[in-house]
DNA sequence: ATATGCACCTGTGTGC
DNA sequence: TGCACACAGGTGCATA
């Protein structure tokens, strides 16, 4: 990490740490922030005091007082930390949509309301549309809606868009019960696994046959990701 | 307005 | 066993 960015939280007090959209953020008692973003394989863990430094790690928050200390580490280095101001963080948080597990269902599907040309994937990966989504729940949350991710908004039905509304919001609560999905290297603070990769209904299930009617998932590409869904369940 | 391709990186799995 | 290549949870930008 910058010599400047170490410089900007050295000996400040952490009052909160919260999240906005996929944006970690941590609150000093200054106003000023760190904003995060752990991109694919970012993550923060809890380590004790006599860790050993591992390849991968971008930087160690030593707390004065603390049992433990707090290792950010990063595989692929797409992710970030900066520090900004009470304006900066603003400016960081503003163009995303709405929380999606704290906004109604009518209020969220109205966002998929538009003549738009675009698919529906399209509109769940959108930060600016809607706030948290990323491609396992897409996949998922169209899969369990009946939807293909390569339908156009326009035409959406108005129960087509409640449907898959519900169906993000269900996800994405249970998935945080579950504590995420760990397909590859994802753990938590305290480095555990995510549960929720049992309930994977598509992702990664490319040629397996569907839960629901056996026939072969299709894995195709869209939106420049690789999606998954049944043909026969999802129209 | 939207889609596509690429870029940023490293690691892993697969096929030859 | 080694090598080449495709692909991976995200996003931003340049181009079509």
């Amino acid at each position: 990490m910058g010599k400047k960015f170490i410089e900007s939280i050295l000996g400040k007090r952490i009052e909160e740490v919260s999240r906005r959209a996929k944006i970690l953020v941590f609150q000093f008692d200054d106003g000023t922030a760190i904003v995060g973003h752990l991109k694919m394989t970012g993550k923060f863990l809890f380590v004790p005091k006599n860790y050993v430094r591992q390849k991968h790690d971008r930087i160690l928050f030593v707390f004065s007082g603390g049992a433990e200390h707090l290792v950010w580490s990063d595989i692929r280095t797409f992710g970030y930390l900066k520090c900004v101001s009470v304006e900066g963080l603003d400016e960081a948080l503003c163009k995303y949509g709405p929380e999606p597990l704290e906004t109604s269902v009518e209020l969220l599907a109205d966002r998929l309301c538009t003549p738009s040309s675009r698919t529906i994937k399209a509109a769940l990966l959108n930060q600016e549309c809607i706030a948290g989504v990323g491609n396992i729940y897409a996949d998922e949350a169209c899969h369990r809606a009946g939807i293909r991710p390569t339908r156009r908004l326009s035409s959406l039905t108005a129960k087509n868009r409640t449907e898959v509304i519900k169906e993000v919001k269900k996800i994405l609560q249970k998935s945080i019960d579950l504590n995420g999905t760990t397909s590859n290297d994802y753990v938590d603070t305290n480095g555990t696994q995510g549960g929720f990769s049992v309930l994977l209904k598509v992702y990664g299930r490319a040629n397996l046959p569907c839960l629901k009617c056996k026939t072969p998932i299709k894995k195709i590409v869209l939106v420049g990701r690789g999606t998954h869904y049944c043909p026969t369940c999802q129209r």
